[in-house]
RNA sequence: GGGCGGGUAGCUCAGCUGGAAGAGCGCCACGCUUACACCGUGGAUGUCACAGGUUCGAGCCCUGUCCCGCCUACCA
């Protein structure tokens, strides 16, 4: 039946690309609108515009393929929504550095033109990722693919905007917020990094105006002080009491301003005074907001010392720091500086310590959406896996702030909303108006800003489905079934989904959110171009494939472990492949003259039974496992079976049957078995592999009509298990081993074949072990086998112990006795360690009286089993005395 | 300051509801046996961080301590 002959090794490469293309141009990843099948979806993290494959892109991707293989064979209706996100602040700046480059900026050119570039630098660069993804075997459908700047998701986005601001759930005014001078717009709270800064702590007098004294307040921030409105104390501070109301000067701007009375203020820290600076500290402007204080901005948009600073107006701010310092020391107000280890926040996309400023911003009322979206998580509407990060949402959601959705950009949703030039009226709306509603004017202006990137993806899960649009799509896979992302975008993103999912589509957004962790180099640290150890996915796929890369990432995907990664170990799971290469070539070498249709009536002996019986279980682990997410122990079980029970065992085994030396009949039991168990065995690693178990599945069919891929995933049956055979196998197994193991303790050359005499405590085993005696024969290399009931021990023999069974090998002129007298004096020394701990867990009366039942019988069948060992070695070893001496 | 995770074989880690300590790599010995030396066979290796406690029984549960990560937070 099988004319395709299999190479030398499996090539990476060559097979990757023919078969990725061989299931694009079959139309497997595409999944129907409707379908009788149940669906099973998964929307893509949407990797940035501009964004390339790397390590955690790849277990991301890995583990959501690894999932949506396995549904799809299960028979589920399968979507894997793939696309991008336009990336808003890292696109522009992409594009920017291509201007600058050209000697021009983004005004030269001015916003319509500015955003024409972006689109044409997104159609000719942007989106590498893409085909690197399907390098990375994975099969999304790639039909659907969407953009968050797409017709239909900006659509979308305007939708929900409205809707939002109708019902009072956004709302613009001038806020504190996260500014970042060079990328020149507002960031939200997440997307600011707080980094530690050995910086000082600067002390400064503020005099009484009456010339009653003065006030010491501690800086971290000293040019702010420009700004300052206030000084606060704790009412409750004894020292100050009497000072509340009272006015100071403030230095080198000679003003006065109130001191005031705020809980907030910490009695024992510094001298227990604060200066207030609203216009560049949230909490400042907080007080601000109890005590209407004045706000005063003293920084412009780039972070340079405005017409409010006085004579540092023009200044940068870091420059105006140190002229503030170098003037209050020169006028007498600096007491002194102290060493001080504070938090400095940065913008995340460029590092550039943020510069908190007040400026009219748009905001989600997010309060609300949190409340429902938490109480989602805690109905288990949505469950969290591991659920340990429950907590985490929890915490975060409870203490969620308005979130500053405006952003001072050009690339990206701009804000639909239309100001009147004509009577000043706020037009929201969908559609681009012509004119007011209210007065007629014509003379509209749209609002400068654009959207937050993450409030377009927070909307993902049900605008690629086709939304607002009620789609057959839309209508079958939402909610989706199942996110699969890393747990440092849980707020960004999962969160933000959550609320906007319940909010839009009075439903959550997916009813599973699996959390991965991170993956970092061989010894532990994060990844990172500046470390110069982060590890390109793709020139691991060009070293050792796909397939050894992808199994790698599963295997070693433990739930709440990070992910260490080396090139050793994917070469360790390259080495997995090419066993089962090899294994195939065994296999398939040996169905040449199988005929399938040939009607044998021969059933299944020994190994077929046992081997199914593995097999059985094996499929039994992996669906639970993948089923729960448990990727590592799913990998574990497949490359088990492969290795140590197919390959080690099965295959050795059948090695006479397959070369006629049985019978017939054994023959083709032994090929009926290994075909079968072969197929169920790629398709159980084809999730994690899936381009050499396609190969290998094409060549056992010898076509490529029928894909693996949508092959149907094994189930188990309770056919397959035989505990009887089972048991009896695993006896012979432990023979077998029993004498390799006198064989290489004993140092005999394997090439000198042995007699063997087995002592069987009964006629039913002397028959197990004669009928399993070719299997012993074959695979411990004897010349003979002879089995009797209760044989006397001969003299000079090495034992070996089983059970009840004892194992003699004539050591007469192959040995001396001393190293048999050690070896036996090893495993009584390790036999006697255990008699003992169940002997006294045994006689332990409290142990008898409350354990449960099945536990002591277990237990007393494992002490007569290391008593039966132990005697037999301790007679073992008085024999060999007896020569000796 | 809070929160989470971790400390198990030389290394990297499994160990699900408490009932004989496991894997991979590395190491040692032997072997080119007609799928595979990217291999085979056999072997060695652990006070499961520490101290208490619960239990007949603890790597697993409880309390405390010490390290190591990460997340989060407005003490100027």
């Amino acid at each position: 039946m099988l004319t395709k002959e299999l190479g030398k090794a499996f090539e990476p490469a060559e097979a990757e690309k023919r078969l990725y293309e061989y299931w694009l141009k079959n139309n497997y990843f595409h999944a129907r609108d409707t379908s009788e099948n149940p669906a099973f979806s998964i929307v893509i993290p949407p990797p940035n515009v501009t964004g390339m494959l790397h390590m955690g892109h790849a277990l991301n991707n890995t583990l959501q393929d690894v999932i949506i293989r396995f549904k799809r064979m299960q028979g589920y209706n399968t979507l894997w929504m793939p696309g991008m996100d336009h990336a808003g602040i890292a696109t522009q700046n992409v594009v920017e550095q291509q201007l600058t480059k050209e000697g021009l900026s983004r005004h030269d050119l001015g916003r319509e033109k500015f955003i024409a570039r972006v689109w044409e630098w997104k159609e000719k660069y942007g989106g590498v990722i893409i085909n690197q993804l399907k390098r990375l075997g994975c099969s999304c459908d790639w039909q659907r693919e969407r953009f968050t700047m797409d017709e239909g998701l900006s659509k979308a986005v305007r939708e929900v905007f409205v809707r939002l601001y109708d019902e009072g759930m956004i709302y613009q005014g001038d806020y504190i917020v996260n500014w970042c001078p060079r990328c020149h717009t507002a960031i939200s709270d997440l997307e600011v990094e707080f980094k530690q800064d050995q910086s000082f702590l600067w002390n400064i007098r503020y005099p009484f105006a009456d010339g009653s004294g003065e006030i010491v307040v501690a800086t971290t921030r000293p040019e702010t002080m420009l700004g300052d409105t206030a000084v606060a104390v704790n009412p409750a501070d004894e020292r100050y009491k009497d000072k509340i109301g009272k006015f100071v000067i403030l230095p080198l701007m000679n003003k006065q301003i109130p001191i005031i009375a705020d809980d907030y203020v910490t009695m024992d820290f510094g001298s227990g005074a604060v200066k207030i600076t609203p216009g560049s500290d949230p909490n400042d402007f907080a007080m601000a907001g109890r005590h209407n204080l004045e706000i005063i901005s003293i920084m412009d948009g780039q972070g340079i010392i405005n017409e409010h600073g006085g004579k540092y107006r023009g200044q940068d701010r870091y420059e105006a720091r140190r002229n503030v310092i170098a003037d209050l020391e020169k006028e007498g107000f600096m007491v002194g500086t102290e060493p001080y280890a504070h938090n400095v926040g940065q913008c995340y996309r460029c590092k550039t310590d943020i510069e908190p400023m007040v400026s009219k911003q748009w905001f989600v009322k997010i309060k609300p959406l949190a409340k429902q979206a938490i109480a989602a998580v805690t109905k288990k509407k949505t469950k969290i896996v591991p659920e340990s990060w429950e907590a985490t949402y929890f915490d975060w959601m409870n203490n969620i702030r308005d979130w500053c959705i405006s952003r001072q950009l050009w690339w990206g949703h701009r804000i639909p909303v239309w100001y009147c030039g004509g009577c000043g009226k706020v037009i929201v709306s969908v559609t681009d108006p012509d004119a007011c509603p209210d007065c007629g004017s014509a003379s509209l202006k749209q609002d400068e800003d654009v959207l937050d990137t993450w409030f377009s993806s927070s909307l993902w899960p049900f605008t690629t489905l086709g939304w607002p649009e009620r789609t057959p799509a839309l209508k079958t896979f939402y909610p989706t079934s199942l996110l699969i992302t890393g747990f440092d975008i849980l707020f960004f993103w999962v969160a933000r989904m959550m609320m906007m999912g319940i909010y839009v589509m009075k439903d959550v957004p997916f009813k599973d959110v699996y959390l991965h962790a991170l993956v970092r180099d061989e010894k532990g640290e994060k990844m990172s171009k500046s470390k110069g150890n982060s590890i390109d996915p793709l020139v691991m796929i060009d070293q050792y494939g796909t397939d050894a890369f992808r199994f790698t990432l599963s295997a070693y995907t433990a739930q709440g472990r990070d992910v260490r990664m080396s090139p050793e170990r994917i070469e360790g799971y390259k080495f997995f492949v090419n066993k089962i290469w090899n294994a195939a070539k065994l296999t398939l070498g040996n169905l040449a003259d199988y005929d399938e249709s040939a009607h044998v009536d021969a059933p299944d002996s020994l190994p077929e039974k046992w081997i199914r019986t593995k097999l059985n279980e094996t499929v039994a682990a992996v669906t639970r496992s993948l089923d729960e997410y448990r990727f590592n122990d799913a990998a574990a079980a497949i490359y088990n079976f492969i290795w140590h029970e197919y390959c080690d065992w099965y295959l050795e085994i059948s090695k006479p049957a397959l070369y006629g030396k049985i019978s017939a009949g054994q023959k083709h039991v032994t090929q009926r078995t290994m075909k079968e168990v072969f197929a169920i065995m790629l398709q159980l690693l084809h999730p994690f592999m899936p381009f050499v178990t396609e190969e290998l599945w094409q060549a056992l069919h010898n076509s490529d009509e029928h894909s693996i891929m949508i092959s149907r995933f094994p189930e188990t049956s309770d056919v397959q298990e035989d505990g009887a055979a089972r048991q009896e196998m695993e006896m012979l197994m432990e023979i077998i081993t029993s004498i390799r193991n006198i064989r290489g303790e004993m140092r005999i050359p394997p090439s000198l074949k042995l007699k063997v005499f087995i002592s069987a405590p009964d006629e039913q085993t002397k028959k197990s072990i004669e009928d399993g005696g070719g299997y012993i024969l074959n695979l411990s290399n004897l010349e003979s086998l002879s089995v009797e009931v209760n044989l006397v021990e001969p003299r000079g023999v090495a034992t070996g112990v089983v059970g009840s069974i004892k194992i003699f090998v004539p050591l007469a002129g192959i040995v001396d006795i001393a190293a048999e007298k050690t070896r036996l004096g090893k495993e009584l020394a390790k036999v006697s360690k255990d008699l003992e701990q169940s002997s006294r867990k045994l006689a332990n009366s409290d142990f008898r009286a409350k354990a449960a039942p099945e536990v002591i019988s277990k237990e007393e069948a494992k002490m007569k089993e290391f008593q039966k060992k132990y005697s037999a070695l301790e007679g073992a070893l008085k024999k060999l005395q007896e020569i000796s001496m």
